[in-house]
DNA sequence: CCCCCTATTGTAAGCCCTTACAAAAACCTC
DNA sequence: GAGGTTTTTGTAAGGGCTTACAATAGGGGG
């Protein structure tokens, strides 16, 4: 069933049956009842990929991305939402290498290309070179926004989270709360955003004339579980060194924080009481753990709206001028975390 | 850039270039290499439009969901890597009206046909009437899964947890336990699964002889401030009528569960000394929450493999028998629950 | 009733592929 | 080298749509 069809059925040319479908001027109110009518009838469902062939415009947005998991699902909803309401579909590709390896992405990317869509959404964590040479190669082939790094030297516009800010606002309610030893549970190291965040952590110490204690550093990958283990093995290495535990503890995400509370009271360390813990990214569960994490909340929904709209923007017209949209953030203090002077 | 230019480039027919690209056999090496060097000098990408045109076949899935959100991840994320082991790409589709309107699914539907998806995997949340004349209608236009719901007297294959036998498993932990007045928080009315759990709950106390008392019936709507407020009703309304607290509270969903500890928490409800809560999904979430919570796990991750899995054989075998695939499960019991009778 | 202008309609080419089928080339055999 | 096979190659039609442009119909004025 095609408009050759249609055409046929209601009597008239396939242009006019086009022109009906795609409610363009210049038909009569008597040839369009009567392509509607047969349209109806035989609930003819128009085939986009010949649209797409013909107009050179697929109205497909495609996402590359590292997983579709429950950190990235608001942002994806956001983008989700935003498509939607202009027009556009959603392609979601997804790397399952262990590294996020530049390979899958670029699979991914020519993927996307090969179906023609009509932008692409980039949430990348490692920024080696290779991916900026493979960034510099389609700043021109497509219509590309990226999300939470800012490459430089590439022509590609970004939404991106202020990292330090936030990091320091939050290092500075602990320091000012009187705590100076405070340790670190550190995310995966190629990830440009959590290395911001602990540029920003041993900067705020640096400031008010603190030695950074790499015995108080210690590395997760951002889950429930690496919190944990972290929060145990600092504690292990810092009794094998005669060392006291930190007063507070910064994780680069909540996950990792609870993770590390849960080890807590395994350990008999009370949380906020011997031991303040904050963390960053503000996830629906930070709110409703007990205690209720201080935490720094990224707005990801927003961010997802920022992005999928500076790409439509970019798609619809054809501008060239990048754009660097920073998100703003939320410090909201819980239960996980007290001045270190506090009774109670 | 398309075909014609490669075939004129590398001083053969266009049939050849098509040949060499589909790696398909019948050309001489001489001509392949040729072709090659000028796909590689052009850095060409075919147009997968043309091509599904032409082949009816896109290599595409679509997927109808009531939203992209953590609850749905793991799902989506695994019918994604089976997607893509299998040549597969993805197309999201959600619904952003609270009701997870019936219009809106129905527009999603026709999206993905109009993009001429290969097949189509639906996640049903209410099943009214409505909705099954649209399916009706879709079972056999286009291959589909659904998961979640068996809708009877429709010929689509569907990927189902059994909602029945873990909750009664876990009615009888509790009840085995000693628990007699055990109260539910419900989730939304529309909700297949949901109900089976409720229906479940209502037989196990039924077959012990137990009556269920109303009051200890609250709704929520899956999630944590629901199950807070939840509880937080609960009370109240006891308190008002001079009845006391359940010893022990199944809730819909491991979400609701937690927001129903939390509550509890600040009323000086103690959990799981005073109030045993246990719930369902087992969602990463409820194993790092302190406590722990007693739970159903329901392997998501492997429900949407099958659902995939299964998506795919129909498209590709062409077969129409209709297939029912149950999810095992596995009850998690951690720490938010005990039995009534025990010291500590 | 003729002429001109506008509104409507249809034809055909184009978007970029695949592939059946015909044609040409290469290879064997005797 | 003729005759027959097999391999390679190319032409053209087809997949379903859009749209420029030509053709036609309809309307108004004189």
């Amino acid at each position: 069933m095609n408009i050759y069809d249609i055409a046929k059925m209601s009597g008239v040319s396939i242009a006019t049956v086009s022109r009906v479908l795609n409610n363009k001027p210049g038909v009569s109110e008597n040839a369009r009842n009567k392509v509607m009518a047969v349209v109806e009838q035989t609930e003819f469902v128009p085939n986009q990929l010949a649209k797409s062939l013909a107009n050179s415009k697929s109205f497909v947005i495609g996402i590359v991305m590292p997983g579709i998991n429950d950190y990235y699902s608001n942002r994806v909803d956001a983008i989700h939402k935003v498509c939607k309401e202009e027009g556009y579909s959603l392609m979601i590709t997804s790397n399952y290498k262990d590294t996020n390896s530049i390979e899958e992405d670029l699979f991914n990317f020519n993927l996307l290309i090969e179906k023609r869509v009509d932008g692409i959404i980039y949430f990348p964590t490692h920024v080696s070179n290779p991916h900026y040479e493979l960034l510099k190669k389609l700043e021109k082939k497509i219509p590309m926004v990226i999300t939470d790094s800012d490459i430089e030297g590439i022509d590609i516009s970004c939404v991106v989270q202020d990292s330090e800010t936030p990091t320091k606002e939050l290092m500075a309610y602990l320091l000012d709360g009187g705590h100076e030893r405070i340790g670190y549970i550190n995310g995966l190291s190629y990830d440009q955003v959590n290395n911001k965040r602990y540029g920003a952590y041993v900067s705020s110490l640096k400031n008010r004339g603190i030695e950074v204690d790499e015995d108080l550093v210690e590395l997760g990958n951002f889950s429930f579980s690496s919190g944990y283990q972290a929060l145990i093995r600092m504690k292990d290495k810092l009794n094998e060194k005669g060392k006291d535990m930190p007063t507070a503890i910064f994780a680069a995400n909540d996950k990792m924080a609870i993770g590390a509370i849960k080890a807590s009271k395994e350990l008999g360390i009370r949380v906020p009481e011997d031991l303040s813990v904050v963390s960053y990214d503000g996830i629906e569960y930070s709110e409703f753990f007990i205690p209720k994490l201080t935490t720094v909340k990224v707005n990801q929904y927003k961010l997802g709206q920022l992005a999928a709209q500076t790409l439509i923007e970019k798609i619809e017209t054809k501008k060239t001028k990048r754009v660097k949209v920073v998100m703003d953030h939320k410090i909201v203090i819980g239960n996980s975390s007290r001045p270190l002077n506090q009774e109670g």
